[in-house]
DNA sequence: CTAGATTTTCAGTAATTACTGAAAATTCAA
DNA sequence: TTGAATTTTCAGTAATTACTGAAAATCTAG
């Protein structure tokens, strides 16, 4: 691996955490060595950088390929395929996000639903079912709440993040007002 | 597996989706079990509802305990330990988290920080370290709101997710308020 | 078209991870 | 204490997943 210490460090440590999470250490290697490269590079470059096989990066870009997570693009004059991470670290996250719920909140919801929908026979059942309940509306709450956030404009979200707790001042404020309500409807507030 | 079907459906989803994350299909069967389980369960029952050794599920229980996912129990005239999960599927979300967040979040953090205080000797490495910047900078913003977020009320914070992107509307109403600040704040609305 | 360049596929193998049974360690009632 | 009950450990094996090289497929300049 012919990569600057500090990128080696990155690189690796991607890999580590590729693969406590499903993804494999390869393709996590690929993704950060991507991600901090200062140019789109080519799958040869990468199997260069990393001392991997040219078919194993073959597979690692389909896989984050299939997580939408490079951008693809040509040089002039050069027929080779070269790869990138987007520049937007929050659009990243996103997407990350996005294919995460595709991938396993939705079958989850869908399989829970369905749970939902049998007539229990045994007392054991009833309370199994009740226990999917409660873990379905926690699920489909966060992923609607979630989901509701990646809609807004980064910076909205940025403001709203940055504001943590605080946001409950603001709760706080709104029962107050609601008090007093007319007044502040009359004054143009909405 | 000598479960119900609707039991062994929820507990096979739930092999599969830890598989995915690096739960492995185990661990991921023993803890749906205990959570759809009307009683604590013993090592023994365990292993004979999921059919797997007695000693595959005193590992599947250690590693559960080591993420602080299950509690423990005794029943009167009874040596063996009893299983259950919390009961409570907010407290088990938020323990989830916390523990993910000791694991992956916070070594990578520190592998960034790490990173920053190197001198970058090329363009490359000036690079690098930009991005990595980016990275931390996004990572420790959503940690921290995210710990925010967890010292809340879970009343409250399930107020503020019910409201989804319109906290937007409070945050709009709030710079309204500022404009006309001064006769808010001789009212007493803070 | 065609031939060189490039990428993908895939069968075989290597490496890793999961699981088991047997043995060791621990716990606790008597 | 002791010994039966229970839990944990761990070396060996099974199963799964990752990786490679070679061959096939695809692409494109001429």
């Amino acid at each position: 691996m012919n990569l600057s210490p500090l990128a080696q460090d990155f690189v690796l440590h991607f890999g580590e955490m590729g693969s406590r999470w499903g993804i494999n250490r390869t393709v996590g290697q690929i993704y950060a060595l991507l991600f901090v490269s200062q140019r789109p590079l080519n799958a040869d470059e990468i199997a260069e950088a990393l001392a991997f096989s040219r078919s194993n990066v073959s597979m690692g870009l389909k896989e984050l390929e299939s997580w939408r997570l490079t951008k693809l693009q040509h040089l002039p004059n050069d027929r080779r395929e070269y790869f990138s991470a987007p520049d937007d670290v929050w659009a990243i996250f996103r997407t990350l996000a996005e294919e995460r719920r595709k991938r396993e909140i939705d079958p989850t919801l869908s399989m829970l639903r369905g749970a939902m929908l049998v007539t229990p026979g045994t007392d054991a059942d009833r309370h199994a079912q009740a226990r999917m309940k409660q873990m379905h509306d926690l699920i489909e709450m966060a992923t609607m709440w979630f989901s509701d956030m990646q809609r807004l404009e980064p910076a909205t979200l940025k403001q709203l993040m940055g504001m943590g707790a605080t946001v409950t001042k603001l709760l706080e404020m709104k029962d107050k007002l609601k008090i007093v309500a007319g007044g502040k409807k009359a004054r143009g507030l909405k």
